[in-house]
DNA sequence: AACTATTGATAAGG
DNA sequence: TCCTTATCAATAGTT
């Protein structure tokens, strides 16, 4: 029930997990209030997010629901003593343990060490998996270092605007001088040769003998259709998607 | 959801009440393990129906998650039983979960999953470690496929020898039978065309016509050093080392 | 238990 | 986190 059918698995993006998180543990806990009212029930809902925070429904409350399921569980003897409480999380430590044992062989294994005993099926199967996981690092890498070099390229190309624009009011400013100059040398009649060359502070004049900016080196990618293309050499780094 | 919209409010007729209590409790334990799975969280939910009876669902396990809630709310109190071994093995299914928890996210990413949140450098470190256990397991495949081959070379080595050998002794046999036959023809005197053409029973002279062996049709390595190639076509697996 | 018309939940995207 | 909207899923009422 949304934009699209999802399947049922872990979501890897953290923040998609988090929002997915947050969307579905309202609903649930809608629900549970709902089906305790409608239906006349006692529900008790825990969830722990991945973070570890805890979210709770209660239609009574909590403990009351958890002494009854307890009572109902005839384990209520179970907390009370200890003997048995030990052994449960001697069982649990055992259980983690194996879990973990498991988990560090296969990891083990993907890491390229302790093979022996895998026959070739088994390593086929492990080559494809590596094959699989390092495309995705890859794409991924690839995909990081491209975004970085777009927006490289786009915050280059509005430095260059803006240096475009720069140049132009250098140049308006020079001009504004130009036209300031001579009518000081017109009130001051006649030419006078010794301030004909050199040039009076803030005149901009420069400014017609290069009026093409600084290049700045980013490499322009060509979906940017950028049309100020240069023969100027380039630094950085260059994707040829 | 339905055919209309519902007050939630208690449902009067026992029946229906009964009815949408079973459908919407499937309806929340479903929603309950797709938020456990897709948002890797620890959920525990207990129902129990207007007739007293409990259902009850938990991504892990129920006594856990209870505990948890407990140790969570800080209103668990072991003081019942301030048993230090009791809380060495709590503190023991801690430590495997945390664990647990940190090896099966290294995992996620060594199988090219949960990569969001990884930065370039990160990344090119599982790309490498990728690259070696993947150069790593095939190398073991490799091995693993080459001694095959090896191995089925010296039997089928073994075999042809074995097999000159009992050609050798079809050949002796064969003389031997001639002779025998020839004294035989001599003892009944005069030559006898009837049955001169068709050979006498374990009569092995087609061992004249072809003294070359079946070929095994296994490629036999160059370090096997085996001086009897022939020009024959061969089957099975041929390596290039 | 099925069916199915309808509402409700939510995935995706700002 | 909240809003919006297109879709799919849950389910109310019925058979």
């Amino acid at each position: 029930m949304g934009r699209g059918k999802i399947v049922i698995r872990r979501i890897d993006n953290s923040t998609s997990r988090q929002v997915t998180f947050s969307k579905r543990r309202n609903g649930i806990f809608k629900k549970a209030k709902e089906l305790a009212i409608l239906c006349d029930a006692e529900v008790g809902l825990m969830v722990f997010s991945s973070t570890g925070r805890l979210y709770e429904y209660s239609s009574t409350n909590m403990k009351s629901v958890i002494d009854r399921y307890g009572k109902t569980k005839e384990e209520q003897q179970v907390v009370s003593n200890p003997n048995s409480e030990l052994k449960f999380w001697q069982r649990e430590a055992a259980s983690l343990r194996q879990q973990l044992h498991n988990l560090q062989e296969n990891h083990r294994q993907l890491m390229g060490e302790d093979l022996s005993g895998l026959n070739v099926k088994e390593l086929q199967s492990i080559e494809n998996q590596l094959e699989i996981s390092l495309r995705g690092v890859r794409t991924k890498k690839d995909q990081i270092l491209f975004d970085e070099i777009h927006e490289l390229n786009q915050k280059g190309s509005l430095v260059h605007q803006e240096n475009m624009e720069l140049y132009k009011k250098i140049s308006l400013i020079g001009q504004e001088n130009a036209e300031l100059n001579k009518k000081i040398y017109e009130a001051e009649g006649g030419p006078s040769e010794v301030d004909q060359d050199s040039p009076t502070p803030y005149n901009f004049a420069v400014v017609e003998n290069r009026n093409v900016p600084v290049q700045l080196g980013l490499g322009i990618l060509p979906q940017l259709n950028d049309t100020e293309q240069s023969a100027a050499p380039k630094l950085g780094l260059q994707l040829n998607p």
